[in-house]
This record gives C-alpha cells, structure tokens and sequence, in this order.
DNA sequence: TAGACAAACGGACTTGGGTCCGTTTACTCT
DNA sequence: AGAGTAAACGGACCCAAGTCCGTTTGTCTA
C-alpha cells in the first residue's frame, strides 16, 4: 500500500471551489430572506434565486430544507456546544450532573427562544428530521453521560429532549404559556429525572 | 327570544345526507388504500380518486390529511377514552394518580404500538398537527387532572405526552429501541413526574 | 498548458397538499 | 309540488419540496 494511496484514504476530497462559493453564498441569501420576510420567506426557490443559484444546488449542498436551517442555525449552536464541552461549569465539565443538567436546558431555552421559528423550521421540515440533525444526536450523547446511572440514560435523554421540541413550545407559547413559565417546567422535570435522589 | 331562534341555537344543523354519504365513502376508501398499500399508498389524490369524490371533498369533510387520518384512528382512540373515563381502575377512576398514570400511557403504548404509522402520519402531516388533535386535548385534560397537586400540572402533562410522539418513538425503534425498553423508560419517568413523593 | 474526469451546475419536471370558485344538490318553507 | 337557499360538490389551479439528467467547470496529471 503506498503512500498516495494513504493519502487518499485519509484525507476526503477537499470542496471543490465553485461548490464552496455557492455554499456561502446560499447561506447568505437565506439569511437575508429571513431577516426580511421571516419563515415565510424562506423558500428554497426563493433561497436559490436570491443566491444566483439553481435550485438543484441548493439540495446538493444541503441536503434537504431541514439541512439548508440547520446550517443557517449552525453558528449560534455551536457557541453553546463549546460552551458544554470545555466552558465553566455548571455548563461545562465540574458540576454535578443534575446542575449541568439545568444549566444545559437553561441556556438551551435561551437559545430556543432566540431562534424558534428557524429551529422549528428545521425540526419539522420533514417528519423525523429533529433526530438527524447533528445538533440532536450531540445533545442526546451529553445528556446521556449526564444520566450515566439512571436505568436507561438513553432513552431518558430522548424524553428530556422531547421537552426542549420546537413544535411543542411552539404549541406552549400559542396557549399563553410564557418562557418563564416553561422554564420553570422544565427545571422542575429535569431535577426529577436526572437526580434519583432529588425530592425537594 | 322565540323558540325557534332557540332552536336554532341549540341544534348545530345536521349534516346532509350527500355529505354524511361522502364521509363514509371517503373513510372506507382510505381504509382500503392502507390497507393494501399502507401510509405511501395514503394520498389524498388517491383517497378522492378511490372514494368517487373530488379531492376537494375530502378537505372540506376533514379539513386536511392530518383530519383524514386522525378519523381513520378515531374508532380505536374511542375505546381507550371510553375505559379512562368510565372503565375499571387502575386506567378507570378509582386508582391513585400514578398507578392511573401508569396505566394509562400502558394502554396508549399498545395503541401506538398497533398504529404506529397511522398515528405518525396524523400527528406529522403539518407541523402542530398533533397538538391541533382532538385526542391530544383529551388525554391533555386527563394527565392535567392526574399531577393536579404538582406545580403546573398543564405544563407537565404536555410534557408526559412527549414521550409518547409518534414521530420519537418511530426513531427509537429506528435505533433498534424495543417496546419493551420504551415500555420500561416511559413508566419510570411517569412515576418520578406524576407522583411527587415517588422515589423508588 | 492540454486533456480527462469527477464533481458541480441548473432548471425543467414530478409529486402531493391545499385552495378556489362556478355548478349542483339536499333540505326547508309555503 | 315548487321555489329559494345554504351547503356540498369537484376538478382545475397554485405552491413548494425534492428529483433528474444533460451540460459546464474546477482540479489533477502528464
């Protein structure tokens, strides 16, 4: 086996140029559609359009509509995955599990509420789409660890996350039910899940 | 105020015949279509097209797919509001919250379990759909009135419905999850919300 | 720098949910 | 029975997501 072989092997091909521009620029036109006209606004044909692109690159960039949001929202998510694996706790690493637990959720909600419509947008896309996002399975693995001696830390971080949906808030916020509220919720939920000892 | 303007007051006009004939034919029509082809063979075009009616028909009958659905569904979730309301405990009234809690999201868990796709499709076919649901009101009001000593009994019994998403519990059995495993993670974390002295 | 090839391109096309509106039909009241 | 009316009808139409495939373009090698 040499070299060039392994070389290939190792590294995947990098983003052609042209592939890499409309990237960029596809994003940005998105994100100056919904800046003007919200979710609305945000059709791919529109996206594609605004961007000089056709629609067909679009898809192969990103997929799907989901995946299109999703890297709209990317940025900001991010911020708050660094933050959870190398931040001060009780968010990052230290904290016992129940307060990152809380502390996570916290600023999630923050997040969410920033954002709601965009993250909606990507988790209902299509049906199942919340579960592909990357976004989904880094969070499930964190809040996983943070169950490690629950029964079934893997299930339960599902359920956890169930809180956290978009449409669900979505939902919430329609009844009148304000952020305030969900979190205090959600707090509430999360101490009891998480902490097996916990009973206040 | 006359009679009749009571009358009229009271009794909601009933339906016309043609109509209540083309509810049925369309419902027979979608029943036959899943039966043979399953959720893929479920569209509306179809639908309309098998039942004789035009598809515009079908939406002013169910109001949109999800409505379609939902009243396929409708027989089956009947029965299981009929035995919460009236059956024997523990899914009855009589039994304390938890244990009817616990039967509860048992029963609804073999209702899922035997309708997984239908129930899916309903709750997906628009995003909120499943909160829009007859049925989701209903089993809302239940588990509202089960964690009524718990702080916000509305908020948390949105969240116990969570666990039981259609769309989730597809994933969960999409990650090689069994019955029995959700089985088990649904009714662990029913105990630890619904009863607030519950710490096994 | 030329030529080969994979990758990217783009827009016409397909599919399916949902709306619209001119026409038909079941009921009601006399 | 016959006229009037509200409701129901149906299919053409619209919109938006996602696919397909013939064409173009960047990149790598000689």
């Amino acid at each position: 086996m040499n070299d060039e072989l392994l070389q290939v092997l190792r590294r995947p091909p990098r983003e052609r140029a042209d592939a890499a521009r409309n990237r960029s620029r596809v994003l940005e036109a998105a994100g100056r559609l919904f800046a003007e006209g919200g979710v609305a606004a945000l059709t791919v044909d529109a996206v594609a359009r605004e961007a000089g692109v056709g629609k067909g690159t679009v898809f192969r960039r990103f997929g799907d509509k989901s995946g299109l949001v999703s890297a709209l929202l990317d940025q900001r998510e991010r911020e708050l995955q660094e933050a959870v694996v190398f931040g001060a706790p009780p968010l990052g690493p230290g904290a016992p599990p129940r307060e990152r637990a809380r502390a996570f959720f916290d600023a999630y909600l923050t997040y969410l509420a920033d954002h709601l419509d965009l993250v909606r947008l990507s988790e209902t896309a299509s049906p199942g789409a919340r579960f592909r996002i990357g976004a989904y399975v880094f969070w499930h693995r964190h809040l996983a660890l943070l169950c490690a001696d629950r029964p079934d830390p893997d299930h339960l971080a599902h359920v956890l996350l169930g809180m956290v949906a978009a449409d669900l808030n979505t939902e919430l916020l329609a009844q009148d039910m304000g952020w305030d509220r969900i979190r205090a919720g959600v707090a509430s939920a999360v101490d009891r899940l998480v902490d097996p000892s916990y009973s206040p």
